[in-house]
DNA sequence: TAGTGGTCTAGACCACTGT
DNA sequence: CAGTGGTCTAGACCACTAG
């Protein structure tokens, strides 16, 4: 038998509307996605050819492959010239993110609470100038909040913002996190310099994070920058280690 | 007057070659970003329209978008509807990439030592079976190097692989990093699951990395997998934080 | 050799932006 | 309003993989 295996999206009832204006490559992807997710689709298994799967649909060529680049863009899919596209195997969660850390304590379920210690503006020490771009003794808005889980303090968190950006008011800050409210002031988040490390706590430190003195603490500083390339913010934090650990998912650059 | 500033990509001599085996959308892409590297194009300009780009270089507009999304999704370049495409400001280096230990440090000029201080077969821990994939008990690669910069002893690397993937020689991996390897076996690096923290050093941690028994350490875990969802590497590493950081860029998804 | 994805064309219409 | 990117079509030829 030359086709032992049928096309496993043929029993998928795929359908795309055309009268919404959800572009139709997205609604495609979506489907497929959904049906990965569910395991309708399983891992390994090769789908059919993009031109049939467009005549099934009754859509063009270019916009089925933009939909299955979409999802090979996001590792759910990888496609061999010559053998076709199949379902990757194996757990791929979700890529990396620029992640939160109240939104991870929330997936967490983990009900954060935030105090915020410091809220004012002040000069611009030359590293916070440098990492934001305005001029050094120019104002900033600086930010200090102690993120707490279970009443226990996992984070000691630093932000130093532009100026005009954002109203950051103490409230809406000990509400919610950071992000959410540059995302909901309008402002697009879109790539973020990272640096990871660890080490002892300084006398203060351990003070604020009911740590002794020396011990480990993992560190974080991060610059965000819009979409449009502007520093946005510019974070030094510091995590208990036995509360918080830094996890995610990376995909190779192909 | 309406068009005060002239369409930067027209100085930039553009140019493809359609006798090369090499895609065209890629040579143009490629074009691009040297200009964006070299400074030629600036941040913030704005490049002509894709119509316009198309008709000079004697591509269609497909092609041409084509190419100016690829630099999008490197975070090069920001388009807008009833705008157009510019050049992101200010600094975007590399975005985040899967990151070897070994090329790091080459990359820094740091000419790094390994030594390989086991390298042989062993019964999978539950912990390494399930990270792996593979049954219980069954034979898996064992390594444990020491990675030294200086002659400093920098990080303690414990991996273990699947049986049958890699011919491990400790005279390579000696003179070579553990991804280097395995790509020029022809496995296809594809995504890897990090969790990055923090803890005081054990005695047996110390001793190796001649730091004081509980100073701070910072650790990595991390499982790679390949273009088919196979897990091909389990690492548990850690590092002297006065020696090494996690340093990366991220890219917000869209 | 047959089938797959990879690339490319020359159009088209729409949605959004700024003036 | 004019100009931009966003989406979509209906084809075409090529390179690679497998049997």
């Amino acid at each position: 038998m030359p086709k032992p295996d049928v096309d496993p999206t043929v029993s998928l009832d795929l359908r795309v509307d055309r009268s919404s204006p959800v572009p139709l490559y997205f609604q495609l992807s979506q489907q497929l996605e959904a049906a990965i997710e569910h395991g309708t689709l399983t891992p390994g298994s090769l789908l059919g050819n993009e031109i049939e799967l467009a005549a099934r649909l009754g859509l063009s060529r270019p916009t089925v492959r933009q939909a299955i680049q979409s999802l090979v863009d996001k590792g759910l899919l990888v496609r061999r010239r010559g053998v076709g596209t199949q379902v990757v195997h194996s757990q791929v969660k979700r890529p990396l993110e620029l992640s939160s850390l109240y939104d991870d304590l929330e997936a967490a379920g983990q009900r954060p609470a935030t105090k915020v210690l410091v809220n004012t503006m002040v000069p611009a020490s030359p590293a916070v100038a440098a990492a934001l771009g305005v001029t050094e003794g120019g104002d900033v808005h600086r930010i200090e909040r102690l993120r707490l889980a279970h009443g226990e303090p996992m984070a000691y968190l630093i932000n130093h913002l532009p100026p005009g950006l954002l109203d950051l008011g103490t409230d809406q800050l000990e509400a919610t996190g950071l992000y959410r409210l540059m995302r909901s002031a309008g402002i697009t988040l879109h790539s973020a310099r990272q640096s990871i490390g660890a080490r002892g706590a300084t006398a203060a430190e351990a003070e604020r994070l009911a740590e002794a003195e020396g011990a480990p603490l993992l560190t974080m500083q991060r610059t965000t920058f819009d979409d449009t390339g502007r520093a946005v913010e510019f974070g030094d934090h510091t995590y208990r280690p036995s509360r918080y650990s830094f996890e995610f998912q990376l995909l190779v650059r192909p």
